[in-house]
DNA sequence: GTTGAATTTGAGTATACACTCTATTTTGGT
DNA sequence: ACCAAAATAGAGTGTATACTCAAATTCAAC
């Protein structure tokens, strides 16, 4: 006899409405807190109490509070991204552009990224290691991005100038961080036009 | 009846040998470890048992683990200074071989900027100022530098030009905080080939 | 309505942290 | 040798943290 199963995600669980509802409720809560109080003020009590849940009910959809940091950081980033279906069609404009929706639309996440980077150094290497294949996921968009304005440019050297131009980006962001008068806008602009 | 004092500094106490040298330990110990493991993994704790001292002995010294921190941050930001001479005489070319130079003879101290200097922001605002006022500095023998090689340039976009090359440069630092494999010294001099 | 699983609770655990306090020892000038 | 101040030890305090667990409750499919 066969016996038919409907095909579902890898780890899909049966879930009810409330788990759901809690959840968004939670993600929410998070990203509040981020923009509101930065990661200091991020902690576990703050995220369940403006949720209006009990710390139980956090661990039961949320296997550590990082998890749920991680992922109110990468909706952030994602929510930007001028090709999110990575159909190669973005141009370097385009990622220059994005660099700087996220870093006015989301001052607090663009903070607590850098802040994290730094410190996950040498601490945590899984940390580290995340962000690394980040920026270079990133810096092959750019690179890719160069390629397609440019096609007689080699692959290293597109490289190279990708990662000259988000170095560029990522130090005026750096800059814009300890001075938020910065122009941080005209001047990413100007670093693309000599960089692009 | 006219009494005669001794001038002395503020608030100089008399002090003994032993207490000097400990305080030497553990500014040593505290400097260290915020290169090591970043200021995360500078704990008091950490700083006492490598420094072989008692909380107690530290108390005795500094009044918080801030302080200990900040003093440290303040002798980086300090030694990151590209050039001692100051003779106006110094082209792009010195200038970034000069930050080149330092990141590579002092690594533990440009991490220790770079970390102090973020996490620095939103906290404490004199620190804050006064790496900006560093940035200040740099950016503006940078532009000087550039003008001098270019006399037609206009001190405005001079300035704007030298953000965005300095911009750079810390960005490639920051990247090899991350990455201690990344090859910043060539990446440094295309950045200087491209925006200086 | 029954039932098994998902959800929620809330008290509780373990741990790490900066910092304090008092008794004791060491120092260096006299 | 004496002594007052400086330095030190080290146990202890208070607080905040992330996270756990067993029991109670709610949900929704049948």
């Amino acid at each position: 006899m066969i016996k038919f199963v409907a095909r579902v995600e890898e780890d899909q669980v049966a879930r009810y409405q409330a788990g759901i509802k809690t959840e968004a409720k939670i993600v929410a809560a998070t990203r509040e807190l981020l923009a509101e109080s930065g990661l200091e003020g991020t902690t576990l009590k703050a995220i369940c109490d403006r949720a209006g849940v009990r710390a139980g009910s956090f661990y039961n959809l949320f296997s550590s509070k990082e998890e749920v940091i991680l992922r109110v950081g990468r909706e952030a980033i994602e929510a930007v991204d001028p090709d999110p279906r990575g159909e190669g069609r973005d141009t370097v404009d385009d990622l220059v552009e994005a660099y700087i929706a996220f870093l006015t639309e989301q001052p607090a996440l663009a903070r607590i990224y850098v802040q994290v980077a730094i410190s996950s150094g040498s601490v945590d290497t899984t940390t580290a290691q995340r962000f690394l294949r980040h920026h270079e996921r990133r810096v092959e968009r750019f690179a890719d991005a160069m390629r397609r304005a440019q096609p007689d440019l080699g692959a290293k050297e597109a490289t190279a100038k990708a990662e000259v131009l988000l170095g560029a980006l990522d130090g005026l962001a750096f800059r814009w961080v300890l001075d938020l008068s910065f122009d941080f806008r005209s001047h990413a602009r100007l670093a693309a036009e000599r960089c692009g």
